[in-house]
DNA sequence: CATTATACATGATGGCCGTCATATATCCAA
DNA sequence: TTGGATATATGACGGCCATCATGTATAATG
């Protein structure tokens, strides 16, 4: 069967959703064609009408969630507020595509390097300006760490069984976030 | 055929070797029993003597893991020039567990977290020790605050295929990781 | 040395995967 | 309104995977 124009769009867009919601959850590899074309309410049969291969998915979505990103906040103890909080580190599939995947992209081909690559770009940036450190190259050096920090930081509260273990990592990290410009754990409040 | 006790004692030890290596490479997922097996010399069938599953195969190479980490330097700016350096950065198959595999572990059965999380445990205690901090709370966490930066730092690094970028990562880290103690970035100067 | 236990190799099985060929239904253009 | 274009469904294919059954050579035991 055909459809019309207008649904062909709507399905992409659909596909694509349902293909960053599943590949944050459950990574790339276990993720199958089939999964996403079901879970977008198609069969596995059109998807080839879509993408060009899987590889060719992963990286559209990539390059989808790139606009996803909210800066919101121009505070960095909001900002980490809201990054390491149970509700993030529980919900995979609306959170942080970093946290999520990026050791998996490491491991893929280009496209989604290049895709999560500028997708980090845009976080160094919109962090440089949230972080009010004294010149340029201080700024810069708080975001790329701040960033790393608070990524590895719910990385691992991800990962351990321990319930306790993963309160503290996120409670402890937002407690040592700095713009380091000297002044060291400017957040150690708001935890 | 039959082996000397020795000899099976040795091809344990080996198996879970290759495992640990290609684990790290590679990621669980694409790493399969064939896989490890012609890497120990042997071949797949002989592989059900050895372990329960696959998953079982995992928990024991990451128990395994948790005896490898050495603890060498007592200094955090030393640490941080070993751990943030494109050596390390280059070489997944040696490289720290916690980085390669992190968020892999998340989405694994409780045996592969628990041990994840055993080492990730002892992880923040030996940081705890080099931190110099004033008191007992806030060397934790700088433990716990380094320890993610360092480890967001590299799965970063790894992540992008910009090599500018990279190396920028893991200086500006290097010179962003801190006492936790109110006087900032402690390393500034290694890097 | 004879017997038993067992580690490993070979090979099979069932399932799932990415990809593609084909058929069909229906939108779009004329 | 009609004819061609095409999006999707169905289904198939080849390959790879984890797991298991079996055979066999050889270590261990007495």
């Amino acid at each position: 069967m055909r459809v019309s124009r207008q649904q062909v769009e709507d399905n992409k867009r659909t596909i694509l959703e349902a293909a960053g919601r599943l590949f944050r959850e459950r990574g790339f590899e276990s993720v199958t064609v089939t999964d996403v074309m079901k879970s977008a309410g198609l069969t596995h049969g059109g998807f080839y009408g879509y993408f060009k291969s899987k590889d060719d998915l992963i990286a559209q979505t990539l390059a989808g969630l790139r606009g996803e990103a909210e800066p919101k906040s121009t505070d960095l103890a909001a900002v980490a507020q809201r990054y390491l909080s149970a509700e993030h580190r529980d919900d995979f599939a609306h959170g942080c595509p970093l946290a999520a995947l990026a050791s998996e992209v490491s491991r893929q081909p280009q496209g989604a390097r290049t895709e999560m690559t500028a997708f980090l770009k845009r976080q160094f940036e919109r962090l440089g300006k949230i972080a009010p450190g004294l010149d340029e190259k201080q700024r810069r050096r708080a975001a790329i760490g701040n960033s790393a920090s608070m990524i590895g930081a719910l990385i691992l509260a991800r990962m351990t069984d321990d319930p306790a273990l993963s309160n503290e990592i996120l409670e402890a990290t937002r407690g040592w976030l700095s713009a380091g410009d000297g002044e060291g754990a400017k957040t150690a409040d708001v935890a």
